[in-house]
RNA sequence: UGACCUAUGGUGUAACUGGCAACACGUCUGAUUUUGGUUCAGAAGAGUCUAGGUUCGAGCCCUAGUAGGUCAACCA
């Protein structure tokens, strides 16, 4: 994407200020790094789109930097699969670092801060540590080893690190402020031991340095010239800024921590803790469910790298808490696939059609276009015959005039085919429809350019013949969970939310028998139904296929009656509280554009939050800009209400009332007259 | 009750350093269409959290509020 010059997000804006203000371009660095411990997700992706876009902005290296300094959680594994997942978005790092690579430099300053008397070590519990921390708004209190004398901390600290000492027997801590309002500042850890097998060294250290001390430092080491992490890290800021100080040499780049806003996503988690327990309590079949908003699972539900690199893009960088919808995501997709996707035609709930005066026992070969985006993606063959398969849900015996599909008595197109027109059904003794008898006009076949064939009528159908279709199974997703934010519930569990109909198998969906060589890195559009991908559960003899995305659909949008069960979000229960003042205020604001039903209910929410409002408050409100509406309206409401429960008339409410009357809003005035 | 961060249509972001609040998604019309898709044309939707202040002029600057978020792991 082109950006115009003038769009910068406020990174961009931070680094054009250091660009301005002297620092040379080839400076600039940026790195990405990410904790092995689990796999990427979307809220990744923006973040790799963030770095790797700016390298690329800016021609800038960008490295990739495992943060692995906890080897209790960390895996080769997930090592493996991250560097999988950005190769596949795309991007290209100019090193492969690793926090661990730094261990022993990272060692030797810490011995230089402990000679420098800048840290200790401390030999109590968690719980003591704990409990001298103190809180938020009250100060901590100095541990009993705050002032062991240094040669005593040189010597402990060596031994842990040569391992004479149990796990959490003894810790390095930084010496700072015990009274610091940041609590990062209080003397916080650098050094605990762990013994553990660490992925890359092994058994070679048994003390392990803390995120705060690894990461600026190894900024610093790899010359990182702004270091981009998300917002929860901003008090870490002061931290990294202070141990940054203890090895800065001016004559090296200063690293600048600056912390952007995580994007979330509408309707699923975006943790790494609540996705590995969704894999954990199986849930979802793996890290890679097409349901997860993992990389690996969106790659396996049918998006494409573009996709996901532009939903980051229209998605964009701020300092706010935000939830995107993942409607989107799903334009970003449909957007790619539209454009690449080969058209075939697929029936996923089959009903049979016969067509009473095609030739039995014959066929013939039909072609259709392979993408009418692409003019010259060509055909392919499609056998056609007697009897065919179409959707259940596009034949009614009686139809509405909206109904554009096959009904009894009206005529349809197949697609790439006839136009045929429906005669009689068969039924079973349940009265289901087994059969649709049909008379197909064989002189309208798709591009013969015959009279018949240049005929217009109002549908249009897909279909497969039946003796030449393939079976396959085909998977449809929903999404995970019912709300929208799951895990912004204080009083609930994420895992309460989830949508217990988020997969539907197909186990027999009849297929064109051009779907029969499909791969794994074809991407399809089953022609009115969505996109569709061959899913790895694929064995030689099953195939097994992934729906991607549906198409826009506004017929079904328009006929919910089949309603897709998609029960709305319950609402909100975690709205700000607003004191009822200002939730009446929010309200009344947009009262004068709204349609007469949502005024009414707006006006009735409005009265009702007058049972929490006294006159003292409205009062002052009586001022209220003249250009003001809304709010003059909802004030004049809950007047109106006050009075009805016996509230006297001051002159200040009369004042208002009357100008009310004489207002040009007719339904400012209305409501004064209501009042009388 | 502390420190820090944030507040712009339903959603996500813009608005260069004060100058007509813009773009995208979503929603709704209409046209086109052998996909109820695509494409095209259009519409609705914001008093920029509140109250003051500075200014000829404030989404932007100042003051005071309000709401939301983050911080008390030997996680990152």
């Amino acid at each position: 994407m082109k950006e115009s010059p003038e769009a910068l997000n406020f990174i961009e804006q931070i680094i054009e200020e250091d660009l301005a203000n002297g620092l040379p371009k080839d400076k600039l660095r940026f790195r990405f790094p990410p904790e092995p411990n689990g796999y990427l997700h979307i809220g990744h992706a923006a973040s790799i789109c963030l770095n790797f876009g700016l390298g690329e902005k800016y021609n800038a290296p960008v490295n990739l930097r495992f943060d692995d300094t906890n080897p209790a959680k960390e895996e080769q594994e997930y090592v493996d699969a991250i560097k999988r997942d950005i190769s596949w978005l795309g991007f290209k790092w100019a090193n492969e670092c690793y926090s661990s690579d730094y261990f022993q430099q990272l060692y030797d300053w810490a011995v230089q801060l402990i000679k420098a008397d800048k840290a200790y070590v401390d030999q109590q519990t968690s719980e003591q540590i704990a409990e001298q921390k103190g809180t938020p708004t009250t100060p901590g209190t100095a541990s009993p080893y705050r002032d062991r004398p240094i040669e005593e901390s040189l010597e402990l600290f060596e031994k842990m690190k040569n391992g004479e000492f149990e796990k959490g027997a003894y810790l390095l801590r930084a010496k700072i402020d015990m009274a610091s309002p940041n609590m990062h500042m209080r003397d916080p850890i650098l050094y605990r031991i762990i013994n553990a097998h660490h992925h890359r060294t092994g058994n070679d250290w048994c003390i392990y340095p803390m995120y705060d001390w690894a990461h600026g430092e190894s900024d610093y080491i790899e010359h990182i010239s702004h270091s981009l992490c998300t917002l929860e890290f901003k008090l870490h800021r002061e931290l990294y800024d202070w141990y940054l100080d203890q090895i800065y040499d001016p004559a090296n780049l200063r690293p600048k921590q600056r912390e952007f806003a995580r994007r979330n996503l509408s309707y699923t988690v975006m943790s790494k803790r609540k996705l590995l327990e969704l894999v954990q309590k199986e849930v979802v079949s793996g890290w890679n469910d097409p349901r997860m908003p993992t990389i690996s699972g969106l790659r396996r539900r049918g998006y494409t790298p573009d996709s996901i690199r532009k939903f980051s893009d229209l998605s964009g960088i701020s300092k706010r808490d935000n939830v995107t919808d993942v409607s989107l995501l799903e334009y970003c997709i449909r957007e790619d696939l539209n454009k690449t996707a080969t058209r075939v035609m697929a029936v996923l709930d089959p009903v049979k059609l016969v067509l009473t005066n095609y030739p039995d026992g014959e066929s013939e070969i039909l072609h259709m276009e392979n993408n009418p985006e692409l003019p010259d993606s060509g055909t392919h063959e499609v056998p056609f015959s007697r009897e065919l398969y179409i959707e259940r849900a596009d034949f009614q015996e009686e139809a509405s005039k909206k109904f554009f599909r096959l009904a009894l008595g009206t005529e349809v197109r197949l697609k790439s085919a006839y136009i045929i027109k429906a005669d009689s059904v068969v039924k079973d003794d349940s009265g289901r429809i087994t059969e649709i008898h049909c008379t197909v006009d064989l002189d309208s076949k798709s591009g013969t350019g015959t009279e018949a064939s240049l005929r217009k009528v109002k549908g249009t159908l897909h279909w497969v013949s039946i003796e030449h279709a393939i079976k396959a199974e085909v998977r449809e997703y929903d999404r995970l969970f019912l709300d929208e934010a799951p895990d912004s519930h204080e009083e609930k569990n994420f895992l309460e939310f989830i949508n217990p109909d988020s997969l539907n198998v197909i186990k027999e969906a009849y297929l064109e028998p051009f779907l029969a060589n499909a791969t794994l890195e074809d991407k399809f559009q089953f022609q009115r139904l969505g996109y569709f991908t061959l899913d790895t559960d694929t064995t030689s003899d099953q195939l097994v296929f992934n729906k991607t995305v549906g198409l826009k659909d506004s017929w079904a949008k328009q006929n919910p009656q089949k309603e897709q069960a998609k029960p709305a979000a319950p609402a909100p229960q975690n709205q700000p509280k607003k004191n009822p003042l200002s939730e009446m205020q929010q309200l009344s604001k947009k009262l004068t554009n709204l349609p007469e039903e949502k005024y009414a209910s707006t006006k009735a929410n409005i009265q009702k939050l007058a049972e929490e409002i006294s006159y003292e408050e409205i009062e002052p409100l009586f001022n209220t800009a003249a250009k003001k509406v809304g709010t003059r309206i909802g004030v004049m409401l809950i007047l109106g209400v006050l009075i009805k429960k016996g509230l006297e008339k001051t002159e200040a409410a009369k004042a208002f009332i009357e100008a009310g009357l004489n207002d040009s809003n007719e339904l400012l005035k209305t409501e004064a007259e209501a009042i009388g």
